[in-house]
DNA sequence: GTTCACATGTAACAGGTTACATGATTGG
DNA sequence: CCAATCATGTAACCTGTTACATGTGAAC
C-alpha cells in the first residue's frame, strides 16, 4: 500500500496536516502497521490535491508557519472505499532482530543477553503504548487493529521470555569467532 | 538490513546459488522475517564477489544452465559477525489487512466475512509451513526464529477468530457508502 | 500441450528515505 | 542555553521491484 492511500485513509477519519499525518503514522493509532515519513507524505498530499481527492485550507498562526489542513473530498472517499475491495496483500514482517538471533552462538554471551533484555523492554514499551491508545479509542474497527497489534506484541514478549535460555545456553560451542 | 547482508547470512550457513537463496528467503527458513527477489539477489551476489566476501564455483549441467555456487570467505564471515554488533533496528510490520479492517463498517458484510475467512486460512497455511520447517531443523537458533514466527502467527489467528465478530457486528451503521 | 521447476541476469521504473533548509515558541 | 515541538518542503540518493529475455526437462 502506498503513502497516497495511507494519507487518504487517515483523512477519511479526520482532517489533518502533513505533520499530523506523520505523527499518526509514526506514533499514533496507525503506527504499528504502517510506515511513512515526511519525504513521502508531503509529495503524496500534493498529488492527492492534483487528483481532486483532497482539499486544503491554510490556517495562519502567529510565530509558527501556516498549517495546511487537508480534508478528503467525496471523490477521495469513494476512491478509498473502492480500493478496499482489492484483496489486501500479505502482511510484511521484517526482523533484523531474528536475523541476528540466528547467529547468537557466535555473539559474546553478555552482548546477547543485553540485546534480549533491550528487545523485551522495547516490546513492553510498545505494548504499553498500544494499551493506552486502545483506552482512548472507541471506534470498534480501530480497537480491532490496535488489539491485533497488542496480541502480536504480547506473543513476542512471551516467546522471548520463555525461549531465550535456549539461545543463551549455546548448546554446542562453535569454533568460528569474530575478533573483537 | 540490505540484501547483501542477507545473502552473506545465508551463505554463512551453507553454499548456495542465487536461485537457492531466493527460495530460502521466500519459502524456506528465512521467509517469515525477510524479503528478497531475484532482481536484488543477483546484483548483491556480484557486489559481494567484488568485495571479496564470497567466491563462486560454476557447475556445468546437462540441459540446464550452469549453476553458480557461491561460498563465503573468511573475510565475509568476519564482516557478517562484526555487523551483528550493530543494534538491530526495530521489527517492521506492515499490514494492508489491518488497514482494510479499519474501514470494515463500510464494506459489504459478505465481502468482509470472506476476507476474514481467507486471512485465517492463509495464516493457518503459513503456520503449518513453519511447523514443518521447525520439525526438519535441529539448529537451536533457527528453531528460535521459526518458533517466534509460529508464536506470532498463532496469536494472529487466535485474535482474528476471537474478535472478528466485533467487526462483523458493525455496531453503528455508517451512512457513508461506496457505490458498487 | 502446458505448466512447473530449474537457472541466470538486466533495465526501466517506482517508491521511499535521509539529510538539508528554515524558523518561532515553550519548557526544563 | 538547549532540546523539543510545531510546521513545510525539496533534492539527492538508495534500494528494491517488475517485467522481460532465454532455455531445458519432467510431469501431468
Amino acid at each position: 500500500m502506498n503513502i497516497r492511500t495511507l494519507c487518504l485513509g487517515i483523512l477519511f477519519f479526520e482532517e489533518a496536516t502533513g505533520y499530523e499525518i506523520n505523527k499518526l503514522a509514526s506514533e499514533g493509532r496507525f503506527s504499528h502497521f504502517i510506515e511513512a515519513s515526511y519525504g513521502s507524505i508531503y509529495p503524496a498530499l500534493t498529488k492527492l490535491m492534483d487528483d481532486g481527492y483532497v482539499t486544503v485550507r491554510e490556517e495562519r498562526q502567529v510565530g509558527k508557519p501556516a498549517r495546511k489542513v487537508y480534508a478528503i473530498t467525496e471523490k477521495g472517499r469513494k476512491a478509498l472505499l473502492d480500493g478496499l475491495y482489492d484483496e489486501p496483500g500479505a502482511d510484511i514482517f521484517k526482523s533484523e532482530f531474528l536475523f541476528v538471533c540466528l547467529y547468537s552462538e557466535f555473539l559474546e554471551p553478555n552482548y546477547l543477553s543485553e540485546m534480549l533484555d533491550r528487545r523485551v523492554e522495547v516490546l513492553e514499551e510498545k505494548f504499553q503504548m498500544l494499551h493506552e491508545l486502545s483506552e482512548r479509542c472507541d471506534h470498534p474497527a480501530s480497537q480491532f487493529a490496535i488489539g491485533y497489534g497488542k496480541a502480536l506484541n504480547r506473543a513476542a514478549i512471551e516467546f522471548i521470555k520463555e525461549n531465550r535460555e535456549k539461545l543463551e545456553a549455546r548448546h554446542e560451542r562453535k569454533t568460528v569467532q569474530a575478533a573483537h
